[in-house]
DNA sequence: TTAATACATTGCAATAATACGATTAATATA
DNA sequence: TATATTAATCGTATTATTGCAATGTATTAA
């Protein structure tokens, strides 16, 4: 109790449900923008632009990191962060699929 | 603590985290399949099919209800769900605007 | 070497989410 | 009316998430 019983459901749905979570939360989806914008990296510039502290950003990048969203490579004291073409590319195809699956209204409900 | 600042985001982001969130569970995820594939309703087969406890069920229904992504009406003893047409078209053109904003790998990381 | 900078980690408190048994509410049928 | 059926709701235990201060770690600059 309490805890997402994983093992009832197929891998598919495990996985799109994992990257759908790591994407579910305005700081990361901010974070994920302001990625998406700057196209090459960013940095801890976050902190600033974002209104949250240093710790909660850096516990929201790990997240996107772990969920391989994003990827980041240490650039002298700093660090920057980018898409993981692979994983961005693997949920948008699937994502896709799944939203792309619903065909119209059909008269119901 | 422990509250996600929402104040500080963009609507924008709100509404599409919100929306990500209602999605991001499996069992979530699996009554969605479910309503897609069978394109017309379904009702408390999901009990059955899924695993899981008749109030868990209930209550992952509620959510996605609540987020706006599908609708119910009680249809004699049983009640007929299925996807809003408004919500998921709006999800879809947010989610592919946002996911399709990527432009491929730029050299970096 | 020392100090400063940039992040990551840890630890904690508050809140949210997950799951289910038990109960309730509403409708249909005998 | 009494009973079965279906689903919502309540109560509760367990686990996860969010946020931040404090601390740790590695790299750069003086």
């Amino acid at each position: 109790m309490g805890l997402t019983r994983s093992e009832i459901f197929t891998d598919e749905q495990n996985q799109l449900s994992q990257l759908l979570k790591a994407m579910a939360h305005p700081a990361r989806i901010a974070i994920l923008q302001r990625i998406l914008i700057s196209n090459t990296c960013i940095c801890g510039d976050l902190v600033e632009e974002l209104g949250l502290a240093q710790a909660t950003i850096s516990q929201h990048l790990k997240e996107l990191k772990t969920a391989g969203l994003i990827q980041g490579t240490i650039e002298g004291v700093s660090v920057c962060y980018c898409i993981n073409p692979v994983t961005w590319k693997m949920m948008e195809k699937q994502l896709g699929a799944f939203l792309s699956s619903y065909k119209g209204e059909v008269k119901c409900c």
